[in-house]
Order: structure tokens, then sequence, then C-alpha cells
RNA sequence: GACCCUGUCGUCUAGCCUGGUCCAGGACAAGAGCUUUUCAAGCUCUCGACACGGGUUCAAAUCCCGUCAGGGUCACCA
């Protein structure tokens, strides 16, 4: 039976990098139907926080990687300690005392080549004579990260090991101590890390690394799953847009890539957007309410939630992102739009007085006010005015949104409604 | 510096294993146009790559070697 393990370290948030390899962690473990355990490596407890570990979890929840199983290695201590003494009886391992007279266990690192045969890159050899022996137990009495790493892995039956590249230097050192303890050797998967635009790694500088930042910045997390799922595997038949059940069942660890990828907001923007226009506008709603209940645009204890969802379809087949929605619609919850400057200056530098308010009164009139009412009427009066149309659409919906962008003329001036829609009319009619 | 990994359009990739169907396909971005209502949506088109140099071969993006470039690791951090 497969079992794969994530093993993230609780100093700080899940970000990208590490929700990516619990994606092809819980990927494979889905694939081959085996299990998908997860270790929070909290042997640092200066740095390890509480917060971090339930910041990870709410991650992980929220890309849909359910865990089997949950180990916490600070509660492991004793099981490193008697490791440690095993290779120490067996000679393997030496004492070394600090400065301040603690003791410290340290591996003697034998020379020898050392071949790993990564599922992903292939042979990969390695020369033990360069590296140094190694500490295996700290003077405070903490396992090191390669100790614990290998004693668990070994103890949690992991059979598969899919990790960062940047781990590749740990597994000759980690494969000398499975061999020295006795244990099976498993496989070893190391995927390519994930770059920013700047060619180096994934910082806070190239961008928001965190998994719940992409949430609050409104990405869905089947389209960041989407694009991380890209990043660095294809199912081959050119397809951009796989949902993750899809890849469960097309995925085999040998396709994915061997290089580095870069990470591009504008392609993460436009899958987003992908998912966006099919999205569920019930669900897209409850995200939403929070956002706009922060913004005093509504009250989430009393709005009219058939009217939000109306203005969700209207608006979600042309957002990058669902947050967008709050500024794009925000003339929907206002009393008055807030103007765009550049609009006004290149709408509505002329004295549209007369054009505006012929068009209220055809407001007024309109027998049933639906939009194939409004638009008919709206394009009668420019014939009217021997105008076209557009000369006057353009400055109508800066009246009426403050904006040059949005969705069709005559579906928002009818879901803003005929009074609110004269209001602000009325305002740029001078008598 | 040493060791390791990687090198196809600006970016993500298909093709590479099993050489010819590839003067290299798709997507994002960018640019142009269409949509007699905008665009941040939709449609159409354009631009644009096998890192370089040697081999092997009738034939190389595909196999081999070297160079160069980028990245990673060298902690009693994980």
């Amino acid at each position: 039976m497969v079992r794969v393990r994530f093993a993230p370290s609780p100093t700080g948030n899940l970000h990208i990098g590490g929700g990516r390899t619990a994606l092809f962690n819980w990927l494979f473990s889905q694939s081959q139907k085996g299990k998908f355990i997860l270790r929070i490596e909290d042997t640092d407890s200066q740095r390890s926080k509480k917060e971090f570990v339930d910041e990870i979890l709410y991650s992980l929840k929220w890309l849909g990687f359910n865990w089997d199983e949950i180990y916490y290695q600070s509660e492991r201590f004793d099981v490193y300690r008697n490791y440690a003494d095993k290779l120490l009886k067996a000679g393997l391992a030496y004492i070394e005392k600090s400065p301040v007279g603690r003791e410290a266990i340290i591996y003697k690192v034998p020379a020898q080549k050392i071949k790993v045969n990564d599922l992903i890159r292939g042979a990969i050899e390695f020369d033990s004579s360069l590296i140094k022996d190694q500490v295996l137990i700290k003077s405070d009495g903490t396992p090191t990260y390669n100790f614990a790493c290998v004693v668990d892995d070994a103890q949690m039956n992991i059979t598969h090991i899919i990790r960062g590249d940047d781990h590749i230097s740990n597994t000759p050192k980690q494969v000398l101590l499975y061999e020295a303890l006795g244990f099976n050797l498993p496989f070893f998967a190391h995927l390519p890390l994930i770059m920013g635009v700047d060619g180096g790694r994934l910082s806070k500088r190239t961008g928001a690394t965190a998994i719940s930042d992409y949430r609050k910045m409104g990405y869905l997390s089947e389209a960041l799953l989407n694009y991380l799922l890209l990043l660095s595997w294809s199912p081959g038949d050119n397809r951009e847009l796989i949902t993750i059940n899809e890849a469960v069942n097309l995925f085999d660890i040998k396709n994915i890539n061997k290089t580095s990828a870069t990470f591009d907001l504008k392609k993460l923007d436009w899958i987003n957007n992908q998912y966006l226009k099919t999205a569920d506008p019930e669900k897209l709603a409850d995200e939403l309410i929070p956002l706009l209940e922060a913004k005093n645009y509504i009250n989430k204890d009393n709005f009219d939630r058939p009217y939000l969802l109306t203005l969700v379809k209207l608006f979600q087949a042309r957002l990058p992102r669902l947050n967008d929605f709050v500024e794009w619609a925000d003339f929907f919850f206002l009393d008055q739009p807030v103007m765009d400057e550049a609009a006004v200056k290149k709408y509505l530098a002329e004295d549209l007085s007369k054009e505006l308010g012929l068009f209220v009164q055809r407001l007024d009139t309109l027998a049933d006010f639906n939009i194939i009412n409004i638009e008919a009427s709206f394009r009668e009066l420019t014939v009217q005015l021997g105008i076209e149309a557009k000369k006057l659409i353009h400055p109508v919906r800066v009246v009426l949104t403050g904006k040059t962008i949005g969705p069709g003329l005559f579906e928002v001036i009818y879901y803003l409604g005929k009074e609110r829609s004269k209001k602000r009319l009325l305002k740029w009619v001078r008598n």
C-alpha cells in the first residue's frame, strides 16, 4: 500500500511551494489508492507556533487535502533518542561535548558512493566522502531534521517521499541513515522548485506566498489547484483546464517535469476567471457576503439575497478574482457612484442635460420597466436626437456607475432600478 | 568555491525515452482587429523558442561529449 506524507514545519504559513508539494503527494496517494499522512515537523520549539499549525491545517483543508493520519514530531523525541542510542551502541555514532559541557550525538558518515534512483530525475550519484559527520541529536536533546525525518518516514511506513528539489542534497545523508538503522529504503521523487518572476526563489518580495493570501485575494481553490498542477505537470493533450479529480485518474508521477517553473499571476488570473464563469453563484455569494459587509454594502442578517445573486451572475464571467466584485459592483450598493475622474473628463465634459433629461422622461413613461424596453426606448431616443447610440451609452454608463467599464448598460439600468437610475441621471441635468 | 539538479516562444508547456510525420503544436501575456454598448468578457489574426559548439547518422529539439547559463545545497533551521 502506497503511503506518502506531507511534512510541513509550523514556522510559517503554508506557502505556494508547500501547497504544491502537498498537492502532488495527495494526488499520488489518491491515484494509487494509498494513504496521505500529515506530519508536523515542530522540533524547533523556538520557531514553531501553534498558530502556524492551525493556519497550515486550515489551508490544506481549503485546498481539499484531507489526511488519513497526523503526527507531531514534538511528541516523539523519545523515539528519536532511542534510535540514536542504537547507533551509538553499534558504534556508528559518537558523542561530542559542546563547550558548555552538553552532549550531542553525531553520526559518523562512512565514505562511499551513494546511488539514488529518483522517480522524476532518474539516477543521481553522490560521494559521501564530501559529507561531514551529521548531528543526530543536538546538545539540547532535540533531533535534527534529517534524523527525525528518516526515523519517522521509516516508522510510519512511508513508501514514497515526494518533496522539493531543495532536498536532493539531503537525500544521500538520509540514505546513509536508512542503511545504518537497517530500514528499507523508500522511493524518492524530487519536484522542481517554483520560482518568482525575478528568477529566484518565490518570496514575499515576488508576490504573496501564503496559500491563505490567495484565498483572501479571491482565488478559488479549484483554480489555484489547476494552476499549480499545470506548473509542473501536463495531461499531454493541450488541455489547460483540468480538475483535481480528473487529474487523479490521469496522473503518473513519471510525467512530472524536471524544470523549475516561474509563478505567473497572469495565468492564474485567467484560470481563476475560467472557474469563476461556471461557478455556482450561491457559493460565490457566500464568499462575498463578509467582504460586502466589511464595506457596509450589506448587512449580513438583513439583505436581499436574490438581488445579490443576480449581481453575482452579472459580473462573474468577467472577474479575474472574486474580490474584484466588491470594487467593480460598488455602484449597486452605494447611494451615489464613485466617479472615475478620467471617465468624467472623457464622457461628461459637455453638457448633456437635454439628452439625459429626455431619457429620464422616457424611463418614467415606460409601460413595463424591463431590459428590452429600456434598450428600445434608449435607442429610439438616440434616433430622435440624431446621434449614434454609443455617443450616449458611454456617458450614461459613467453617470450611473462612475466607470467606463462594466456589464451591459441596459442590464445595469434594469438592476439599478428606475428610481436610482433617475436620481443619478438627474444629478447631471441642469435646469 | 565544492557537490547536485535543470536548460523548447517573455511565461507555463507538448514533442525527447522508441531520431524522420516539427522550417516545432497548445495556453497565458503582448500587439492588431471584430463585437454598429464599454472591457477587465467573447471571437479572429499577428509576434514569438529547440542556450551554444562539436560529434554520431542519409536524417537530431530528440542520441553522445563539451561549453555556457540558471537554480539548489553545503547549520546542533527544517
